[in-house]
DNA sequence: CGCCCGGTTGACTATGGTCAATACGTGTGG
DNA sequence: CCACACGTATTGACCATAGTCAACCGGGCG
């Protein structure tokens, strides 16, 4: 089971304080926060939330990966959201979720109930209006990943979904020693394939692949080192690139 | 080109007063829309702005369809967006656009310069509310996207899009006499591919294939009838389906 | 009249999916 | 301690779906 959090955790101390749904609070919000929020712990492959259920809060990401995704009724499934620390999950005004979710890692999530967290909604528009950029750059996300779904090549998919994770990664504090970027895989494969719109055969190939080319090398299954970004993210097919690490 | 509409038109006669983001405004918010509204019409085929540039405004479409998409240096395109009356295009606080923006038929679009729409959404909560609301129907709708993008096969994206172009036309108020649907594609085969991640080939093979079996009927290349609506969405591969139409 | 654009259809091919065998690592129980 | 089983990953052989390339159709317009 995960390692509990507590509602103890104060606002001010928490690791995504400046970049979560609260980011632009100011203390005597974050007292207001203290007083509603609550924690929630969940082990890895856990359900949180089936497609159609009710779910009674909404939530903050604060530690471990989860997922959102759709099934088709003859189980082919397409994983439309990886929330990391500080990604938001719910919508206010609407309780069922339209997808899956599920703790991809053990997962902390920050917990309000809806009804408390709509009135806060109105009463603060430091937290909607964050709300309202972070729901703009889930979209422009969503939208970077119907090009990939859409157009690229399986090599491409992987190598993208590479990229996209380092990035990521780099952007929350883990990440690149001297050169070589070193990057976490939070999925099993057949995640992976779920997220790419592959097989988990294709995905297991084009790891393979990349790596008898010396593009990336393994370190076990879920480590990935890169020794050379620039060479991964020309296999993305996107060119000159919105930047970052090198 | 297009039949201008100026800047005469009051907000309270507009077409998409009740869906736009301006849904929730009262009369005299709509007042001080008025005053700093413009429009402005773009022919069939037009580029309105190319990814990178900066787009000096943001915009509402009144009449038309237009589309958002992302290009590969090598050609291959994929259409994330397709914006139908009342769908609202920008992001405020950003002004370079990450994507094409592309008038599909002739468009109005009823626009508002960055800075003053960026102060009416700080001075008019009612703005800001509905454009979280539309904002994460946008993500909704990518996310099903996804699914279509990731996961369907040829046959079953068509389905889809015809099945969901039937849901938009008929919550406008155009669509359906007497259990016969009829929706008129506001695209070229090849838009289509763009937009299901195919080529025009297939598209046009798998609208011959549907027609062969007497799924949907065509009237010209550009409007398509559908004797029973179940049938086709039965062809999507999602099944009792969110509803709406029979 | 002839051209151009959008669309349809056909023949062939390539990419990625399917099915199946095998490998690897970890935890459990004899 | 080893045997085994289970979950995860890899690899191979074969196949199906959709892409490519090309010919052709038909309507509108200069």
């Amino acid at each position: 089971m995960a390692k509990n959090m507590t509602a103890e955790v104060k606002c001010g101390d928490c690791p995504i304080r400046h970049r979560a749904v609260c980011a632009r609070c100011e203390t005597d919000e974050l007292e207001r926060l203290e007083e509603i929020k609550f924690y929630r712990n969940y082990a890895a492959g856990q359900t949180i939330c089936w497609a159609g259920d009710d779910m009674p809060f909404v939530a903050s990401v604060v530690r471990g990966v989860s997922s959102l995704s759709q099934t088709m009724e003859d189980g082919r499934t397409q994983m439309v959201g990886l929330l990391l620390p500080s990604d938001f999950i719910g919508r206010p005004g609407r309780s069922r979720s339209p997808y899956d979710v599920t703790s991809v890692s053990d997962v902390t999530m920050c917990c309000f109930r809806r009804k408390p967290f709509e009135e806060l909604l109105v009463a603060m528009p430091h937290v909607s209006e964050r709300l309202l950029e972070m729901t703009m750059d889930e979209l422009d996300a969503a939208r970077e990943w119907m090009l990939i779904l859409g157009r690229k090549t399986a090599r491409e998919k992987i190598a993208s979904m590479l990229t996209i994770l380092a990035r990521r990664e780099a952007s929350i504090g883990l990440a690149a020693l001297g050169g070589m970027v070193t990057i976490e895989l939070p999925l099993t494969r057949e995640a992976m394939a779920d997220y790419l719109g592959l097989t988990l055969e294709t995905v297991s190939r084009q790891i393979s692949a990349l790596k008898r080319e010396g593009i990336i090398t393994l370190n076990g299954k879920r480590s990935v080192q890169v020794p050379e970004m620039s060479r991964l993210v020309m296999e993305t097919g996107d060119d000159m690139d919105g930047g970052v690490i090198t």
